[in-house]
DNA sequence: ATGGTAGGTAGCCTA
């Protein structure tokens, strides 16, 4: 059963409806996950969805800010949502496919401006939420996975515009690609989009504070596609849709792609 | 070095 995947954060489902309906109708992935619903649950405007072929969602919602939503084609059933670090935020929930196939859909903390624990409580809520990812992962390790999502940090330094000027800017430091790097260790995730696309820049971000976020492209790869090992050979025609952020009122955020065939 | 834009929701918080 081969089956495309892409991942999204959307930035409020409710604003942008149409164009989370604009991917489906072109782009058709079979499983899309979405991330910053900002939406409860039961206010997230599937009808529309459902039109389209995504008959399915499972999804963990909040007023205002963070949510997550996995809309499918396919069947799925809800394989539960963890609250780390303890934030009573809605930012995981995981589904699972017929086939066995576990999704993880993740929204990590951004972790504000400052990257010191001591000076910035919510950068020492990302590094946590991340602990708690990969202690997860060590007491239980994932197997026939994919773990999609915003994890807020781009890893190489291929994956941001310029990497000296990023080093201690939220996202690209040092401490949270390690913290990162020990989450990924620890499921034997293999970075599904790499693997794909080895090498080159890539980003999934542009900063709404550009002038011309096209022209200047100071990007960062925030966006991730991950895979256990036992599936991650199926993975193959990873892309992210760039033309997606020039859309009329955008999110910040392009989706990213990828095909299985199980 | 600074400030720039965007969304949700009620005068700021978060990204």
């Amino acid at each position: 059963m081969p089956f495309t995947l892409a991942t999204w954060n959307i930035n409020s489902v409710r604003l942008r409806e149409g164009l989370v309906a604009k991917l489906m109708a072109e782009e058709a992935p079979d499983i899309l996950c979405l991330q910053e619903c900002k939406s409860p649950v039961e206010k997230i405007p599937v009808e529309q969805f459902r039109a389209l072929g995504y008959s399915h969602m499972v999804a963990r919602g909040q007023k205002g800010y963070n949510g997550v939503a996995i809309l499918s084609k396919l069947p799925i059933t809800d394989a539960g949502g963890q609250d780390y670090a303890s934030l009573g935020h809605a930012r995981h929930v995981a589904a699972r496919l017929e086939n066995g196939v576990t999704i993880h859909n993740f929204y990590v903390p951004a972790g504000g401006d400052i990257p010191d624990r001591s000076e910035n409580e919510k950068f020492g809520q990302k590094l946590d939420f991340l602990t708690e990812m990969r202690d997860a992962f060590r007491a239980d390790a994932p197997a026939k996975s994919i773990l999609v999502g915003d994890l807020n940090i781009a890893p190489r330094e291929d994956d941001v515009w310029d990497h000296k000027a990023l080093l201690k800017i939220v996202s690209h430091t040092p401490i949270e690609v390690a913290h990162l790097a020990d989450t990924q260790d620890a499921g034997k995730w293999v970075d599904v989009t790499r693997a794909d696309i080895p090498a080159g820049r890539l980003y999934s971000w542009w900063s709404y504070r550009a002038a011309d976020w096209n022209a200047a492209d100071k990007g960062r790869r925030l966006d991730h596609v991950w895979a256990t090992p036992d599936i991650a050979a199926a993975a193959h025609g990873s892309r992210i849709l760039r033309a997606a952020r020039g859309w009329e009122q955008p999110s910040d955020h392009a989706p990213v792609f990828a095909s299985f065939d199980l």
